[in-house]
DNA sequence: TGAAAGTGCTTTGTTTTTCAAAGTTAAACA
DNA sequence: TGTTTAACTTTGAAAAACAAAGCACTTTCA
C-alpha cells in the first residue's frame, strides 16, 4: 500500500488556509475584513496566512477602493484552484476506501 | 455564513494523525511497524503521535506477542470513530459548496 | 556465548509553525 | 484636529513537529 498523505499538500495542513481556500473557490472574490470575520481571526493572523497562499501564488490580491475607501480582496488563482483540487482528490482517496 | 473551520478537529489539523486514523478506519489493527513503514515516519515522531490519539482516547493499543516477539498494534475506538467522521462532515460541508 | 539486530518506546534538543498584541501608514469621518 | 477604519508589519512567545539518540528487552546469527 502507498503513503496515503505523501499527496497532501502542507499548506492546507492549516486549517484556516484550509478555510480561506475553501471560501475563495466559492465566491471568485472576498476581502479582507469579511474573510476576518468569517473565520474568527486577528489581523496579524489573517495577514500572515493570506501571505503564505500569495507567496505560493495560490491566490492573487486586488488592491482597490470601494467609493473613497480602500478596499482589499481576494482571489484564487488557476494554480490554487488546481493544487486545492488535488489536496481534495487526496483527501478522498485516503478515506475513501471506507 | 458560518465559521466554516469551526468544526474540524484540531488533533485532526495534522497529517500524521489524520493518516493514521484513515488507516485505522479501514483496517481493524495495525502494528506499529506497519504504521511507522506506510507513513514513513521516525519511530520517535510516529510513537508520539500516537500518544497523542490515545491520550484523547481515539484510540486503543494493544500489546502482545506474534509468536514469541512482542507486537504492538492500535485500533480505532467509537470516540475515534465518531470524531473522525464528525471531522470528515465538517470537511466536506466545507467543501461541498463546489 | 557474544554480537548484532529488531521492537517500541522515551528523552533531548532543534526547527518550524502559529498566533496575539502592538505598532504603522494612510485615508475618512466628525 | 482627533478618532476610527483598513490592512498590514513586526515582535515575541508558545506550541507543535521532528530527528536523533538512548534504552530495555528479546531474538537471531556467528
Amino acid at each position: 500500500m502507498k503513503n496515503p498523505i505523501a499527496d497532501l499538500n502542507k499548506l492546507f495542513d492549516s486549517r484556516i488556509r484550509l478555510g480561506v481556500m475553501s471560501m475563495l473557490v466559492v465566491n471568485n472574490e472576498i476581502g479582507f475584513n469579511d474573510l476576518k470575520q468569517m473565520l474568527e481571526l486577528t489581523d496579524g493572523n489573517l495577514a500572515s496566512h493570506l501571505n503564505t497562499l500569495e507567496q505560493a501564488e495560490f491566490i492573487k490580491v486586488h488592491k482597490g477602493f470601494i467609493g473613497r475607501k480602500t478596499s482589499t480582496t481576494y482571489s484564487i488563482t488557476p494554480l490554487g484552484k488546481q493544487a486545492f483540487k488535488a489536496h481534495l482528490d487526496a483527501l478522498e482517496k485516503m478515506i475513501k476506501k471506507l
